[in-house]
RNA sequence: CGGGGAGUGGCGCAGUUCGGUAGCGCAUUCGCUUUGGGAGCGAAGGGUCGCAGGUUCAAAUCCUGUCUCCCCGACCA
């Protein structure tokens, strides 16, 4: 069973590579840094997809879709942008190939007058279009998303959690007032929790990113943070409130009712492919991929078993009626009759790949009007009735989204601690989690305890632990508890 | 980008020390028997050994360069 997956205890980032592979969600690719999903891993992404664009279409945003390409110059119209970016472009600088004795090489006559970046993220270019739609308060908000793929030229890679391209949403808009861009992003900021949580199963802290982890050209950056079942912390989510800068640097000024020329408000904010890895690091086990209902590509499978033709006849007709009531309630079904594979070996097979549920139907179950249930997450395996199946199946879904939640709820819980020394916090930071602690609020003492600790301030909550008191290094007065853990 | 490890049929590996013309397991194809936790037997197909140079009568093996992947560090979603 799963005998080519390494232990979580023996090594957790040989694990986490293990069931990427074994339950085919992803390759790496001849290209350095990038990935092939695989029709596993994309299905999941799909799921996340629908999820979350129905929840962006219902808070009244619209999609649309940017150019991949960004001039350079556009790039260099918001300084602290430029700055936080780029070190990590990829640069277009020429058209064309041309053949040379069997292969080919660049055209030297082809370059470029103005190189192109490919996109990091789309700021610039989308701000250069709202430019143009944007002359009074009437054209305000503007709210758009897009689904898109960005480079960004990463040293070290891993599948899901970092890679030089990848998949994401990035949300944009624009508004009349600074209240209204605030309350947009703390709107998205809250959308994001709320589909980690009831859609991933996946808890999260919800917070303001200090100075130096913020975003490049943002006025605050608003984060959910996770803790994976090593102990690390994973940003899966951030949503940013920009302020005036990319209307100042685009110059998107609208005239408002009182006659004045203003500049329009902006946010941004964006969730990844990365949120694959973080479903990976929440909920998988030694066996494999376990994935919640809620996203699962199939939320059952059903494994006939059979010895003779009639046998398989007799079994698929039992089983037929069954996936039909389980449709009718809106549950996904895939029927493994595959013939070349043995049921022991489908069995294998689903749990690494995450699979739910799994219904086993045999002679045994036809003769006595019964099925063999099993639960991903727990390997529980039950006879059950025939009668109610569907009704049985739909609860105990919900009953495995509501367990995994709680479970990982519980974990994050348990490695959630509050010291007050900075002797405490650097013996409780080795053993991984969540670790509220005062801080000074200056960027030195950030980064002495990041250097001393390899600790980063995953963010200050928007709830607040506890009251004020005093930096655990440098004794100076503090607000609040800040969150720290070793992170991503 | 620094340190360590690795690239050999689709996958996992042996062979490299000491050069002699490539092998094992799984998978695949065909046949028969099987099917309630990764089936058995028999037969068959499949590799210019990451790539490019070099040394040699002869290179998977030695030398040089280069690309990619994994782990650890610095940087980042």
């Amino acid at each position: 069973m799963a005998k080519k997956i390494t232990k979580r205890d023996q090594d957790y980032s040989q694990w986490y590579i293990d069931v990427v592979k074994e339950a085919k969600l992803a390759d790496h690719s001849p290209v350095r840094g990038c990935m092939v999903v695989r029709p596993n891993g994309f299905a999941i992404w799909e799921n996340m997809k629908a999820a979350l664009d129905k929840m962006f279409k219902d808070t009244g945003h619209e999609n649309a879709y940017f150019p991949l390409f960004i001039p350079k110059s556009f790039l260099s119209k918001e300084a602290q942008h430029v700055e936080g970016f780029a070190k990590e472009c990829a640069v277009v600088t020429h058209s064309r190939l041309k053949s040379v004795d069997g292969g080919v090489e660049v055209d030297p006559d082809s370059k470029l007058d103005e190189e192109l970046i490919v996109r990091p993220t789309s700021e610039t270019i989308i701000w250069d279009s709202y430019k143009n739609w944007i002359q009074s308060y009437r054209d305000l908000p503007i709210k758009i998303n897009q689904w898109a793929n960005v480079v960004r030229w990463e040293m070290r890679t891993r599948l899901f959690l970092r890679t030089m391209e990848f998949l994401w949403q990035e949300g944009h808009t624009a508004h009349a007032t600074k209240e209204e861009a605030v309350e947009e992003t703390e709107q998205m900021l809250e959308v994001y929790r709320t589909f980690a949580e009831e859609y991933m199963a996946m808890p999260v802290i919800t917070g303001v990113k200090t100075e130096s982890e913020r975003f490049a050209g943002a006025v605050d950056t608003y984060c959910i943070e996770s803790l994976m079942q090593d102990g690390k912390a994973l940003q899966a989510g951030t949503s940013h409130f920009l302020g005036q800068n990319f209307a100042k640097a685009f110059d998107v000024k609208f005239q408002d009712q009182d006659g004045e020329h203003k500049h329009v408000w902006a946010t941004s904010w964006g969730v990844s492919t990365r949120l694959i890895g973080g479903l990976i690091m929440t909920h998988s086990d030694d066996q494999g991929l376990v994935i919640p209902p809620k996203l699962a590509p199939n939320q059952v499978v059903v494994v006939p078993i059979y010895r003779s033709d009639e046998q398989r006849a007799e079994v698929l007709e039992y089983a037929e009626p069954v996936i039909k009531e389980l449709e009718a309630k809106g549950i996904s079904v895939k029927l493994d009759d595959r013939d070349n594979y043995k049921p022991g070996w489908k069995f294998a097979e689903h749990e690494v790949q995450g699979t739910p549920i799994r219904l086993a139907v045999g002679p045994r179950d036809v003769e006595n009007s019964n099925l063999e249930l099993a639960r991903r997450d727990t390997l529980e395996k039950n006879i059950v009735s025939r009668e109610g199946i569907a009704e049985r199946i739909d609860e105990m879904l919900q009953t495995i989204q509501k367990d995994l939640f709680n479970n990982a709820k519980k974990r994050m819980d348990d490695r959630t601690r509050s010291v007050d020394s900075y002797e405490e916090f650097k013996k409780e930071i080795e053993k991984g989690g969540f670790i509220y602690a005062h801080w000074d609020g200056s960027e030195k003492t950030e980064q002495q305890i990041k250097e001393e600790t390899k600790a980063t301030i995953r963010c200050i909550p928007l709830k607040p632990d506890n009251n004020s008191g005093e930096c655990m290094v440098t004794g100076k007065p503090s607000k609040r508890k800040v969150l720290f853990a070793r992170a991503y």
